[in-house]
DNA sequence: TCATAAAATTAGTCTAACCTAATAATTTTG
DNA sequence: CAAAATTATTAGGTTAGACTAATTTTATGA
């Protein structure tokens, strides 16, 4: 019996000759983030027990992963036995473009079906890997082509290209200097939630008003009312400010 | 090295007992919806060969699946070797939650994001299997409940009932019986295309002028202006009808 | 610099879901 | 009702992407 092949259609073996890929599994599509948030805007080499750990998996499986990648035409990132990784463009590109369908993905949520800002994530990680580009287009249409989502996150373009916020983590914030909530992380659905509780959220100034030494909490003046919270080092590392003059 | 398993997640081995698993894979989904469909409304026992020719798989593909389907606590189907499959309570649950999602998102897809109704199906086939409760529940309550798609089919309810609509394909229609359109099938994007260019679609009235012989074309006179179309064995096949008085 | 610790790689196993080829059961028909 | 045709099942193979265990390479620090 002879039939069409209804294959899983990886990327590895995909495609005439360098284009960015048609379509990339799940798996190829969460490694090619890892490696994208790893390396930094400085793009540096990552290694693969760096990826297992954000992944959690193991290094052993990421060292075969890295190897497909490699070898995919054209190779998603360059590799080299035992000093890590980078994203070549065909995987920078993909990889921006996840990062793009997650947060219009998370801003469509939040903005048009309402959803509360802590509950985004987890929806905007499924599928961010099956929408269309004409669905990214709609939605990104509909909404006026947003530049940040819920979190503060700038969206990147189509063609990749991401602004650059010179930004700092409350943690290193100096004492007594104002600054604006620029971004908040959005791993955490609770410290989310907790933070929107204390009316901490992009756009808002505050300023450091003491930290307590053995990393202790921050104490921090929050908005025009000058309302004084609480802040663990967690919290403080996970919100993201820009001085304010 | 231990590590929390980040499994594909089986529903085959999943869960505590008797609920209506959390979630299943894309290929069970898919299992499930080709049973529901080739089973009927009278929901008869399904033969693999029925299957394996609707999924385009091997028939011995089937037989694999049907027996982990089968295996699955609680049991997604009933099966019994060499005489064929039905779903049993919980597949049938999945599969018209299914629907329900296929069917809410075209009918979004189409009135919310403004995608043509040729387009909403392929997305929807994708989609379909990721979506949430709640992003199901929000799409929903946006389009204030709707009870058709885009093409005329009903949208199940939360609870699975589906309302039997009477109907019959235009190619079962006598002649000079007028009837409304209630349905077209949403598989071809072409056809689609060409009834939307002659203007049917559910709601449009009509009536049968005459078939010719041979699986001729059907002379069909359309609407309130009574243009009259051609319409090809096929096209009379996808489009259903109910009879007007 | 060399011994040890840390990190990476290789080799081989597992599961889901497909496949082909061989075999068995059922149904149809002369 | 038995032979032929159809349909279903079993057995064994493949691929992606996880895993463990063993080994090798690189980095560290006495």
């Amino acid at each position: 019996m002879v039939r069409e092949t209804k294959s899983t259609g990886s990327v590895l073996k995909a495609g005439p000759v360098s284009r960015p890929a048609a379509h990339s599994s799940e798996a190829v599509d969460d490694y090619l983030k890892a490696i994208f948030w790893l390396s930094g805007p400085e793009e540096r080499r990552v290694a693969s027990n760096e990826i297992a750990a954000y992944l959690r998996i193991t290094t052993a499986s990421v060292t075969n992963m890295l190897q497909k990648l490699a070898a995919a035409r054209p190779p998603l990132v360059s590799y080299q036995k035992h000093h890590g990784v980078q994203l070549a463009d065909p995987g920078k590109l993909r990889a921006r473009e996840i990062v793009r369908h997650h947060r219009l993905v998370e801003t469509f949520l939040h903005d048009v079906l309402g959803y509360a800002w802590d509950e985004v994530h987890q929806e905007a990680e499924r599928l961010e890997h099956f929408i269309s580009e004409k669905f990214e287009e709609r939605i990104a249409a509909k909404m006026g082509h947003p530049q940040f989502d819920p979190h503060g996150h700038a969206i990147p373009a189509l063609d990749g290209s991401m602004p650059q916020v010179e930004q700092m983590t409350v943690h290193q914030l100096p004492v007594r200097q104002r600054a604006r909530v620029v971004s908040v992380s959005d791993k955490d659905p609770e410290m989310l939630r907790y933070l929107a509780a204390q009316g901490i959220g992009p756009g808002t100034l505050l300023t450091v008003v003491e930290y307590l030494p053995f990393s202790g909490p921050y104490r921090v003046r929050v908005g025009r009312n000058k309302r004084e919270v609480l802040l663990s080092l967690p919290l403080t590392q996970a919100v993201y400010v820009a001085p304010a003059e």
